[in-house]
DNA sequence: CTGCCTCTGTCAGCTAGCCGACAAACCCAG
DNA sequence: CTGGGTTTGTCGGCTAGCTGACAGAGGCAG
C-alpha cells in the first residue's frame, strides 16, 4: 500500500474528510505536506498570518490562549483525524489562537496559497470548508452556554462524553488520554476541582482513573451527571 | 426613493453586506420579503428546521437559549443592520438557539430554497456566506477565552466595548439601549453584579446610567478597565 | 536501581459572585 | 394623575469553586 493510501485511510476515519467528494480528497492529499512536530513545538501562534489548514495524524495539537497575567485557556486538544485552522482562509485575517504539539505530532498541511487556487477552479468547494467551520461554531456556541448555565459537574459530564465521541468527528473512544489538568483548562475550572469531581465520578462507577488518562466506563451514569443533577 | 433603494442603503451601514459584490446585493434583495414581528414573538426555537437567512431592519432579536431548570443565557442581541440565522444554511441542521423580538422588530427573509437556488448558479458565493459565519465564530472564541480568563469588570467593560463597535460590523453607537438585566444574561453576571459593576463605572466617569439605557461617555477608561484591572 | 519530574489526591482557608429581599425610580396605559 | 408593571439600586448572608500547600504515586532517563 502507498504513503498516500495510509494516509487517506488514516483520514477516512473522520466524518468530514471521508464525506468529501472522492475528487477533493484527492486534490487536499496530492497538494498536501507531512510535517512532524516535537514536543512541546509551537506550530502557529495568535496574530500569526494564515498558512494554511492542518489535519491531526498523529499526536495531539494544543490550541489555546495565555492572558497576559499568565493564566492558560485551553480551547481544545486537537487529535487524529481532525481538521483545523479554516477560519484564516475565509477572512484572511491573523490566528485566532496558539497551537502547540503536545507530545510529538505529526501533521499534514495544505498551503494556504494551493488551496486558493483549488478553491478559484472549484467554487463550491468553499461550502465544504465551510462546513469544517459550522462545526466548530457549533461546538463553540455549545461550550458558552453551558459555560453560564451549568455548574461543574454536568459540565465536566459533558465535556467527557463529547470527549469519547470524537467531537462528533469519530466513533467513540473509552480511554482519554488526557491530564486532569489539562481538561480543568478546558473547562475554566482548577485542577483540584476538576480532581474531586472525577474522583465522585469514579466512585458513582462511570470512569476510572489511572495515571494520565481516564477511561470511560458507565456512559449512562455520566449522561445522568451531565442533565439535571 | 424606491422602498428597495431605502433597504438597500440601510443594509450598506454593515460592513458585510456593503462589502458584498454588487450583483449578489441584488439577488438577496430581489429574493427577500420584509417580515414584521411583534414584541416578545418568537422568530424560531432551537430544533427548528432551517428557514433561511435574515437581516435585522428595526428593533432587535433576542438570540439565547433556556435551560431546563429555567435559567436563560443570552448568547447575543441582533441589532441592524446585522445578519444571522447562516449555519443552517451550510450544514443543513436545526437551529442552534431560540429568537425572539425584542420590542416590534422588521426584518429581511432571504428563504433557504432561495438562497440554495442562487449559489447552484454561483457556487463561488458560498465564501461570502462562509465570511458571516467566521465572524460569529471569532466572536465566539473571544467570549469563550474572556469568559475563562477575565474577572467580571472587564469582562463586562469588554463587552461594552464590543457592542458600542456593533461588533465590529457598524460605526460606533454613544448610547445603548439595553437593561442591565439583559448585559447580564450576555455576560453569564448575575443582575446584581452587573448592577454594581456599571455604579463603579459611572462613578469613574467611563459611562452615565439612565432608565434601560447605558451611555458610553469615556472610551479611554473603559478600555483601561476591560485590559488588565 | 536511582533520582527527578510530572501527575494525582486532599486538606484548610478564602473570596468573588450568587441569591433573596425590598425600596425607590421610571414608564406608560387608561 | 393614577396604578401596575418594569427597571434600577443596595443590602446581608451564603456557597461554589479558587488558592496554596504538601504528600504520595507513576513514569522515565541514565
Amino acid at each position: 500500500m502507498s504513503a498516500t493510501d495510509t494516509l487517506r485511510q488514516q483520514l477516512n476515519a473522520g466524518h468530514w474528510f471521508s464525506h468529501l467528494p472522492e475528487p477533493l480528497q484527492h486534490d487536499l492529499l496530492s497538494q498536501a505536506s507531512v510535517r512532524q512536530l516535537s514536543a512541546g513545538q509551537p506550530l502557529f501562534r495568535r496574530g500569526d498570518p494564515s498558512c494554511g489548514l492542518y489535519a491531526v495524524l498523529d499526536g495531539a495539537i494544543r490550541v489555546g490562549a495565555v492572558s497576559r497575567n499568565g493564566k492558560e485557556a485551553l480551547l481544545t486538544l486537537v487529535e487524529p483525524p481532525y481538521w483545523f485552522g479554516e477560519i484564516s482562509l475565509f477572512d484572511g485575517q491573523p490566528r485566532t489562537h496558539d497551537a502547540y504539539a503536545e507530545g510529538p505530532t505529526r501533521l499534514l498541511q495544505v498551503p494556504q496559497t494551493a488551496l486558493l487556487d483549488l478553491l478559484e477552479r472549484q467554487p463550491h468547494y468553499w461550502r465544504e470548508f465551510a462546513l469544517l467551520m459550522s462545526q466548530k461554531l457549533r461546538l463553540a456556541f455549545i461550550a458558552l452556554e453551558e459555560m453560564s448555565l451549568l455548574p461543574a459537574a454536568p459540565r465536566l459530564a459533558r465535556r467527557l462524553l463529547l470527549i469519547t465521541e470524537g467531537y462528533g468527528e469519530t466513533g467513540p473512544r473509552r480511554v482519554i488520554h488526557l491530564a486532569q489538568e489539562q481538561l480543568a483548562l478546558m473547562l475554566a475550572l482548577s485542577r483540584q476541582t476538576t480532581n474531586q469531581i472525577l474522583k465522585e465520578l469514579e466512585a458513582r462507577g462511570a470512569l476510572r482513573l489511572t495515571y494520565g488518562e481516564i477511561e470511560i466506563l458507565d456512559l449512562d451514569c455520566l449522561r445522568q451527571v451531565a442533565q439535571i443533577d
